[in-house]
DNA sequence: GTCTATAGGAAGATAGAC
DNA sequence: GTCTATCTTCCTATAGAC
C-alpha cells in the first residue's frame, strides 16, 4: 500500500519538483485525504520526498546493478541498460528526479545527500559499462560522466521543447560514447 | 534601477526556481519592501520571472550573437564563447535558468514560451559555431544539440556534487565535439 | 518610489472522531 | 486507516500614507 503511494509520489515530484508539489495535489493524486498521508509519512512532505529518493535509489540497485552483474555480452548489456532507462524516463516524458529535487532550499534536507548517492550510483553503472568495452579506468570515468550529463541535459531539452526525439537521439550518442574508443 | 533589480532576481531564481523563491526572499535580496516590488512589476512574481527570462534572452542576443557575427577565427571564437558561458554560469556554481524555471506548473505561464526561445537561440549559437569548423548542416545540428545537453547536464551534476570540475571537464568535451569530425 | 498594514487564501501540519 | 475540522504560518497581492 505504502509502496503504491510512493510510486505515485515519484511521478508527481518529477512533474512539479519539491516546492512545486503541494499536499493538496498529493492528496488528489493518491486519492487519500491530506491527514491520511501523515499516517504513512509522520514527518510530512520532507519524509515523502526522502522516501521517493530512497525508492529511486533502490530501483537502481535492484534493476541496474543486477543487470551489470549478469554475464551478458557488453553489447547486449548496453542494449538492456538503454531499454531500462528509456522506460524509466518514458522516452523523455518523465523528468529527472535528481534535477527537480535539488533545486530550491532543499540543501537543508537530508535528501540532498541521497541525491548525491543516486548520482554516484548512476555514474558507476555507466563506468562499469564503459569498462566492459575495454576502456581504461580513466577513460571510463570520463565517459561515464559525459554520458550522465548527456542523459540529464537531454531530459531538460525534451521537457522544454516537448520533443521526445531529443531524448532518443542523445541516447544514441550516449551509446556510442560508452562503446567507442 | 529596474535593471539592477532584475540582475539580482536572475541569481535568486537560479538558486531556488520559480516556486522555491518567495517574495520575502526577493525583498531581502533586493533590499526593497515587498510592496515596493509591485511598483516595478505590477503583475507580481509572474512578471518578475518573465522579465528575468527576457533579460537572459537579450543577453544571449547581445553578447553571443555579436560574437558569432564577428570575423574572428573559429578557434578564437570558440575560446571566447567558452569564456562567456563559463562566466555566466560561474564555472558551474550558477544553475541553468532554463532548467529551474521550467519545473513546476510553469507551463501555464507564458514564460514557458520564452524558455523555448532561449533554448533554440542557444542551440543556434552552437550550430553556427560547429558549422564554422566545416561540419555539414546535419552534423552541426546534431553536435549543437549534444553540446547543449552536455552543458545543462554538467550544471546539474556540478550542483548536486558541489564540484565545479565537472563543469570544466564537460566544457572540454563540448569544445572537442563542436570542433572535431 | 518606498513604506506599514493588512487582506485573503493556500500552504504544511495536528487533533480527535469513527 | 481514513476522515472532518482546525491551527499556524507563510504566501501573493493590495490599500493607502508619506
Amino acid at each position: 500500500m505504502k509502496n503504491q503511494i510512493i510510486q505515485k509520489l515519484i511521478n508527481e515530484f518529477r512533474k512539479f519538483g519539491y516546492e512545486g508539489l503541494s499536499l493538496r495535489q498529493i492528496s488528489e493524486a493518491t486519492g487519500l485525504g491530506k491527514a491520511s498521508l501523515y499516517h504513512y509519512f509522520p514527518s510530512g512532505k520532507k519524509e515523502m520526498a526522502l522516501e521517493v529518493m530512497k525508492a529511486a535509489s533502490e530501483w537502481i540497485k535492484n534493476d541496474l546493478d543486477s543487470l551489470m552483474d549478469s554475464d551478458l555480452l557488453p553489447e547486449k548489456k548496453l542494449e538492456k541498460l538503454v531499454n531500462i532507462l528509456s522506460e524509466f524516463y518514458q522516452n523523455g516524458k518523465n523528468a529527472c528526479l535528481l534535477d527537480v529535487m535539488t533545486i530550491d532550499n532543499c540543501s537543508n534536507n537530508n535528501f540532498f545527500i541521497e541525491s548525491k548517492n543516486i548520482l554516484l550510483n548512476l555514474t558507476n553503472i555507466f563506468y562499469k559499462m564503459s569498462k566492459e568495452f575495454g576502456h581504461s579506468e580513466e577513460n571510463a570515468a570520463r565517459k561515464a560522466q559525459t554520458a550522465l550529463s548527456l542523459l540529464q541535459g537531454a531530459l531538460i531539452q525534451s521537457r522544454i521543447l516537448e520533443d521526445n526525439n531529443i531524448f532518443a537521439q542523445q541516447f544514441l550518442v550516449i551509446q556510442s560514447i560508452l562503446q567507442n574508443k
